[in-house]
DNA sequence: GTTCGTGGTAATTGAATGATTACAAACCGA
DNA sequence: TCGGTTTGTAATCATTCAATTACCACGAAC
C-alpha cells in the first residue's frame, strides 16, 4: 500500500497497519478463504508477526468485526447528530442513513469484513459476535434514530444489498454490462463514483 | 440424513444425494470453510467419490450455484405464471414474489449456497459465474414480471437480508433474545415458522 | 464362469497453512 | 557501554485438505 521500506514502528502502529491489510484480504475473499499470510503480506510483514500480534487469526478476525462495527455505529451516530436530522420524517431519515452507510463504503474495505462474519453463523465464537453486532445495529437504528421495525429492516436489507454488490464486485462490470450498470446506479444512486473508482489513495 | 446401509446406488440419483449434502454443508459453512470430506460425510459415502463425480470441489459448487438458479428461477416463474398475479399491482406483486422466496428458504438449504457464492466475487470463476447468476434474477425481475428497477432492488435487498439472516443463523436466537424474535417477526412475516423449526423431515 | 462396466473405498500424496520456537537486530535508560 | 525490552524474521512443525492411485465388489451379458 504505502509502506517504505524496513523500518522499526511502535507496535500500535503496526497493529492498525495490520488491521488496514487484513480488512481489504478478508473483506475480499472472507474468513476460511484468506490466510495470515495473504494479511502479513499485505501488510508488508512477516506472517509469524500476524499471529503473534494477534494470537490467532480468529482473535484477528474478531478484532477486525469489532473496529467495521464500531466504524458503523459512530459514523450512524454522527449522522444523526446533525441538525438537520430533526426536520426529516422516517423516510427521509432512512434515505440520509443510507447516504451514510454509502459513503462509509465507499471510504474504503472497513465494513466489507463485517459482511463476510455474516456468513459465519456456523462458527461458535465467530457466529455469536456477528449476530450480537447485527443486533446491535439493529437497535442503535430502532432506539437512537427512532426507526420503526419496519424501517430498519427495510434499511437493513438496502445494506446488505450493497454489502452483496460489494463482495460480488460487481462494479468491475459496469463498463462492460448493461445490466450491471443498471442495477448498481439503481443501488448507489447519486453516490456510484464513490464505490466505481476507489483506485486512487493517500 | 435418510441413508441405509451401504448399497449400490445408480450414479444419477447418488449425484442427488451429494448435492443435497453439499448445499446444505456449503451453504452452511461457505466454499472455503467446506471440505470435500465433510460433504462426503453428510452424504453417506467417502471423500474420493465426491471428487470423482464432481471432477473437483470447485466444479461441484458450481453446479450447486446452477441448481440453486435454477429452482429460485423456476419458482418465481411459476409463482408469476399463477393467475391471480394479473390483478396486481407492482407493490402487492413485489410483496407476492417475496412470500415465494421465502418458501423456497424454508424448504430447504437449496438457496444458501447462493448467498454464499455472493460473497465470492473475488474468485475468477465462481465469482464470475455468481455475478451473471444474480444479473440473471435481476432480468427475470425485471423482464418477466414487469418490476422497474427500483422495485427489482427493493426485492432483491430484501432477499439478501433474508439470506443474512439465514446464514448468521440469527433463528437459533428466536427463543432467547427479544431483539431477534422482534427482527426475525419483521423479516419473514407471517411466514416465520416455515424457517424455525426445519428439524423434521423426510 | 469369466469378463467387463459400474459403483465404490482405502491408502497415500503433495501442497498449503496456522502456529511455535529460536534467534537477531534495533532502540533505550542507566 | 551495557543490559534489557521491543520489534521483527527465518526455520520448522503438525495438521489439514483436495486430489490421485490402486484397488475391490457386484452384476449383467455372453
Amino acid at each position: 500500500m504505502s509502506e517504505a521500506k524496513s523500518e522499526r514502528i511502535p507496535a500500535a502502529e503496526r497493529r492498525e497497519q495490520i488491521l488496514d491489510a487484513a480488512a481489504k484480504v478478508f473483506g475480499e475473499r472472507g474468513y476460511a478463504g484468506t490466510t495470515t499470510d495473504q494479511v502479513a503480506q499485505a501488510a508488508g510483514i512477516s506472517q509469524p508477526y500476524v499471529v503473534r500480534m494477534f494470537g490467532s487469526k480468529e482473535k484477528l478476525f474478531c478484532e477486525l468485526l469489532l473496529r467495521a462495527r464500531e466504524s458503523l455505529e459512530t459514523r450512524l451516530r454522527t449522522a444523526l447528530a446533525r441538525p438537520e436530522v430533526k426536520a426529516l420524517d422516517a423516510k427521509e431519515l432512512k434515505k440520509f442513513l443510507g447516504r451514510a452507510y454509502v459513503d462509509l463504503v465507499g471510504e474504503g474495505d472497513i465494513v466489507l469484513p463485517l459482511a463476510q462474519g455474516f456468513l459465519l453463523g456456523h462458527d461458535p465464537v465467530i457466529g455469536r459476535y456477528a449476530r450480537e453486532g447485527f443486533l446491535d445495529i439493529y437497535r442503535l437504528l430502532r432506539d437512537e434514530a427512532g426507526l420503526s421495525p419496519e424501517e430498519v429492516r427495510d434499511f437493513l436489507a438496502g445494506g446488505m444489498l450493497l454489502n452483496t454488490l460489494m463482495t460480488l464486485q460487481m462494479t468491475g462490470l459496469y463498463d462492460s454490462d448493461d445490466t450491471a450498470r443498471e442495477l448498481l446506479g439503481c443501488a448507489f444512486g447519486e453516490k456510484l463514483d464513490l464505490v466505481l473508482k476507489p483506485k486512487a489513495a493517500s
